[in-house]
DNA sequence: GTGGTCTAGACCACC
DNA sequence: GTGGTCTAGACCACC
């Protein structure tokens, strides 16, 4: 199974279960289509509760990652624009100034921050290339 | 002053004290040896709890930014190695990681985030140029 | 065929086909007389669940839409007066306070709601009238 | 209290109490600023679990209609744009849409709609015009 | 005190 | 079988 939950985490269960899945997409691990496990499968393989992992399902929905099928299944979704990208494009700016200050305290210039991105994404380029060969 | 909080942030406040003393040295807004202010004075400028104060300045002095010298004050500490720096790094990178997964689900390549990435850096040195002058 | 349904709509699949059924007749497509597909064969076109298709023609019967003769088959009906006519009424008139609430908060005033209104019956007209040219 | 819930209705109970704050703030029985019922204290006094009623603050949070600060209460938020207006817009026409469909269906022409729509905006009116005087 | 999360277990609509 | 909702009751972080 291509999902995993540390409960030990401070971040909460179901968004651990959001992140897994929308990075499982992201890795080309699942694509659209595919079906993902009910709701009480799933919750019963990663022993948390169905409450846990509907509400998972809903945000997921929500964020257009997944599409529901009244009765029949849980199904990942097209890909397609979202009508709060600017916002969240906003975020991700936000998240690399606070990296920015974070390196600093680690007595990291930013040109070490640059490279350290620049190493992160190609090993993650290489372990996409995996999946695909 | 160079710092301020939004109550309605979802980010704890005491958090956000933190982050605001670690991006203002980061800016060279203060540097070592630099007084902050008592604690109480600061919850009283920023109406905040004087609680929530202390508790960003225990934070702070756990990570080594600021020094508390009994009786005579709060100072903002010399820069040096620390002790958890590795675990400090492998969490930047994977705050990288996922970035990735956002950037790929806002419809952004690697090479568009990496680019982001980098006029973020510029806009912040830009920033950070400014202070010098 | 005039007929159609979306899966993943939040709406219950045999509702749309409830709905698109009142629309067609609505819309001059369809008219007193007309003969519906038997249940099954409307299933199997549309590849819904026979279930599904019996339900929604049980809910246009009791809504008078359509008559079922029994060995002959699925028929529209003439319109005429409903008994539960007040009942409905008020529920358009509860939908339209609810259009009224939610245009407030698309900051939309009651008069651009209002004009909105205008437009979209005008639009319907032309369509409408597209059918009987 | 300007909220009521039935627990009757077909609709979701959290969502009713979605629905009630979204009027109350459109007929200005509630403004920018203003405190909600702590999410227990509402729960106890509607009889509801507490956990419906925060999945409705969540919700509206979400919505942008209130905000929440932490661990001090929840507030009416200032309005201001959405990002995803203009899917909210279309919805509002889908929904026309379907009031047009259902008035052929109980007889009445589009322009009996249309000065029902225009009874309904004028009460609305009036009960609002109530509040300020 | 304030909201947020989680498990447990029941019930429901829809397909 | 499928997801959605709700109550009950516990625990937690934050202010």
């Amino acid at each position: 199974m291509w999902l995993s939950v540390d409960p030990r985490s401070p971040k909460p269960v179901y968004q651990q279960v959001v992140e897994g899945v929308k990075e499982a997409v992201a890795r080309g691990l699942v694509a659209c289509g595919d079906r993902l496990p009910p709701v009480r499968e799933l919750a019963t393989t990663m022993t948390l509760n169905h409450n846990t992992v509907a509400r998972a399902y809903q945000e997921l929905e929500r964020e257009r990652v997944i599409e529901v099928v009244r009765g029949r299944g849980t199904f990942i979704a097209a890909s397609g624009p979202r009508p709060d990208r600017e916002d969240r494009v906003r975020a991700l700016t936000a998240g690399m100034r606070e990296m920015l200050v974070e390196a600093h305290h680690l007595q990291m210039s930013d040109d070490d921050l640059l490279a350290l991105f620049r190493a992160t994404v190609d090993a993650w380029r290489r372990e996409r290339g995996l999946v695909g060969s």
